[in-house]
DNA sequence: CCATATAGTCAAGTTACTTGACCAACTAGT
DNA sequence: ACTAGTTGGTCAAGTAACTTGACTATATGG
């Protein structure tokens, strides 16, 4: 394996992943959800399950409490997000999804599904299962996050 | 094909892209090359052939040609580009890379075949073949560029 | 119950972009 | 070959998404 080579694999993996999140990105907007950047999304992500705090989000995406705070006031302000009382502990706050937070994971999911689909329109089911298969053997664990 | 499971390749996609994205840069500053940036990874890319103009790295990359021409000052005041006399076109200037710019991008270069190997340790040298291959096919034509 | 750690916010500074205005040089039409 | 319009590049100022620093309120452990 020489460096050419993985340099053809590199750029492969990141125009891909690129495409995908501007794919995501582009059926969100379509779907009628203004104002969500692809951040916003790793945010859903960690919200989806059960909430989390401010804390955990700034954990989760890498940057200081202060900014995923300032991200939580956004959502919001825009109406995605929701700020409840912690059960257990007066100083933090519980981030929930509101319903239409909900709906516009949806949107983003039915918009990846979309791209996926299109993926085995050119490699065959089989190979989609592959392609899983093999990047989830080789990603890094913990959370998936903006990274460049 | 359901939405989960479009989930589950996407998350995966994106979690290996952005760890790469991650190992390259810091394999650049484990060689000695410090501020900069994924993006400047970018319009090395571009520059490496031939040299390039300001507005065709511009393109290159998605943003408007101010937004360029600063990222170049700041390349050239970094020591890994310079702004040559266009042959042929007064207004213009060709931007190359320095000899230091060509040695950071063998630095990337080092960095990502140091990652694909480990892939390979994981998945077997076929495997990895499987995946570059797949990848070219379902990638998106057109410049590699951050896309979140 | 006091000392220290943690959750969150407010305020101000930084940085990587943007939009707008402008000049110099190329190009096309007559 | 002159003018009109386009293109390459930069300067200047504004914006947005972060950062660092300071602070309050609540929790936790000797």
């Amino acid at each position: 394996m020489q460096n050419s080579e993985a340099m053809a694999l590199s750029a492969a993996l990141l125009a891909t992943a690129g495409g995908l999140t501007q794919r995501i990105h582009e059926g969100v907007v379509a779907r009628g959800f203004e104002g969500v950047r692809p951040a916003h999304g790793f945010a859903f992500a960690r919200l989806a399950p059960d909430g989390a705090t401010v804390t955990d989000l700034a954990v989760h995406l890498g940057v200081t409490k202060q900014a995923a705070s300032q991200l939580v006031d956004e959502m919001v302000r825009k109406g995605y997000a929701e700020r409840r009382a912690h059960p257990g502990d007066a100083r933090a706050r519980l981030i929930v999804l509101t319903a239409r937070g909900w709906a516009c994971t949806r949107a983003a999911e039915e918009a990846a599904a979309e791209a996926v689909r299109e993926w085995g329109a050119v490699l065959g089911e089989g190979e989609v299962r592959v392609l899983q298969e093999q990047l989830s053997r080789i990603a890094p664990r913990g959370p998936v996050r903006p990274a460049w």
